[in-house]
DNA sequence: CTGAAAGCGCTTACAG
DNA sequence: CTGAAAGCGCTTACAG
């Protein structure tokens, strides 16, 4: 269009109106699908549009309206299989709904950082998601000031979160419960621990369902390792649990963790399920493929994400259907890697 | 500051200047650290942004500069270990330059879907990171209009990049070649290789590699098994090589792929490494704890994510110094699933 | 049904 | 060293 040849910035609303021979304020109206423009314009103007190539401008749109269609999910790390898929649900929902979404990553719970991580998020100017499943993201959402929308995805809470400050979650609390069940209905007389770091000072949910379920059977209650995040973390518990021959059960707060407790276990010369069986959560890609195939709980990560933005969205339009308590249930997959304990 | 008592929009740059009795161009000169201001206005200006709590509205930046700091990375998923990665090292380094990072996922390789991402990622104003490894993001590359920043994230190219478009990678030829060589050292007649998809119509780097050793031994060259991106692929590959009792040595194109390969030699009875030594790429986290643990090759991702977004910030700001070749050596990890061949 | 005005919160020349 | 003007690309009342 322009003497250099390049579309510089493209066309503007004021560019469609010159070649459509009406106000640019006609073609907010068309593009904002507004009833009354005649239809003879109307489609003068789309056929300007699509011959220019207009796109409207976003940047424009959000600084007019006073607010964007955007939301940035606040999370302590993009590669943990459960926070990337996260990522992923609030993605695939944010894109249907024509939403962007940015990702702030919280390298480190020290206060200060989290408050600068929340600022930059709240300048983006959206709504926020906020993954409190570690220290970081819980002191991220407590820092998160009154007034910006958000939703925290959280371990099972103790109450019911109040209206204005949504949550989302899975049933950590139950899933851990049925699991620990299963494992003593096996025949073992109690179940070991390997646990997450806790979001909180309070003990995690996925703790609070394993004990609950052993003082149920009225079982031995062994103190829960801390096991970390990682595989590292559950090979430096397993080695510890290899060495006390009365361990046959053991839960771990996560896959990674239960990678980690079979290899000590391997090492320590304790075959699995044969001497041990051992049990993880989240059902990572990976955890059918091991050798012993890892018996865990399956959540669904992907739907918790899509869940958060349904809820959000809701927040930020009040046209947009607010989604019922999204609670969704985690699911017991039993594999090898548990089963009777040694005669 | 209002009468309902609670700061809707935050401060704007008319409230600075007038708690600081100055004109708003002063307070944008102040943020911009203009030289041009008195000391003591500054001062002024300062304690009233200090008292304000304002924070610079970034849309309005963004349309007056006619730029956003910001970059959105586009990506087939954000699960993979590999892609997530990536975006991690992206996200960190653009946090650390004050720019904010964007997602869009690739749902589909279909053309127009591919289209329609790019768009929308376009939109948001800033710079392009894609990550083309597979056809999604390769198909998405091209679709990027001219004058758009961006930078693509590629397997080992072929040939060096054109100026204007440039690109990031890990030499994948050479490190496939180098763990070719390294099993073929051990006294395997040849090395087996499972596949991932090629991310064009040409071989991949890392099956070129493979094959520029084989050939250098001039052992014989097995055809590359196609495994897809899971494990469940490399399961099905790592069945049909089991059958073949001339399989030794099989290297995969991931460690994911690695992974299901092991569980077929598994189920098939075929010890790693005693009957077969298996090689996977990537050195994902849980790869050191698999049994046996698995050998692969170090890739850094998160590098090659900061380095990615290095160029763009080079590329986006003539200020920024722009990254030499940004090409990072994969390492070598020999573990337990390799070594010698059977007797 | 459509145009002219004002404004979103900033920056960038232009004056003085 | 600092203020008044114009503009970034849109939307939202207000007129007619």
């Amino acid at each position: 269009m322009n003497v250099t040849g390049h579309t510089r910035g493209s066309a503007s609303i004021r560019d469609v109106a010159a070649a459509a021979g009406v106000s640019y304020q006609t073609v907010s109206r068309v593009i904002n699908g507004h009833a009354s423009v005649k239809q003879s314009t109307r489609e003068r103007v789309l056929a300007a549009i699509d011959e220019l190539g207009f796109r409207r401008n976003a940047t424009a749109l959000a600084l007019a309206r006073g607010r964007s269609r955007a939301v940035t999910v606040l999370t302590a790390n993009t590669t943990h299989y459960g926070y990337a898929s996260i990522l992923q649900g609030v993605e695939e929902a944010a894109r249907a709904a024509g939403y962007s979404v940015g990702v702030g990553v919280l390298e480190s719970a020290d206060e200060a950082a989290v408050t600068v991580e929340v600022q930059r998020a709240a300048d983006a100017g959206g709504g926020l998601i906020v993954i409190a499943y570690d220290p970081a993201g819980v002191r991220a959402l407590e820092a998160v000031p009154a007034g910006l929308p958000v939703v925290g995805v959280v371990e099972t809470p103790a109450s019911d979160p109040t209206g204005d400050r949504p949550w989302v979650w899975t049933d950590d609390r139950k899933a851990a419960y049925e699991m620990t069940r299963h494992l003593l209905s096996l025949g073992h007389e109690t179940v070991h621990y390997v646990a997450i770091p806790s979001s909180t000072r309070r003990t995690s949910a996925r703790t609070d369902g394993w004990r609950q379920a052993v003082q149920e059977a009225g079982a031995p209650e062994p103190p829960p390792l801390q096991g970390g995040w990682g595989p590292a973390g559950g090979h430096a518990a397993g080695l510890e649990l290899a060495r006390d021959p009365s361990v046959t059960a053991v839960l771990c707060g996560n896959d990674d963790l239960a990678l980690g407790v079979l290899r000590a276990l391997h090492e320590a010369g304790r075959p699995v399920p044969g001497e041990v069986s051992v049990a993880g959560f989240d059902d990572a890609p990976h955890s059918a493929y091991l050798t012993p195939s890892l018996t865990t709980v399956r959540l669904d990560f992907t739907g918790l994400g899509r869940a958060a933005f349904a809820l959000l969205h809701g927040v930020l339009e009040e046209s947009a259907p607010v989604a019922p308590r999204p609670v969704s249930v985690p699911e017991l997959v039993v594999r090898e890697s548990s089963g009777r304990p040694p005669a």
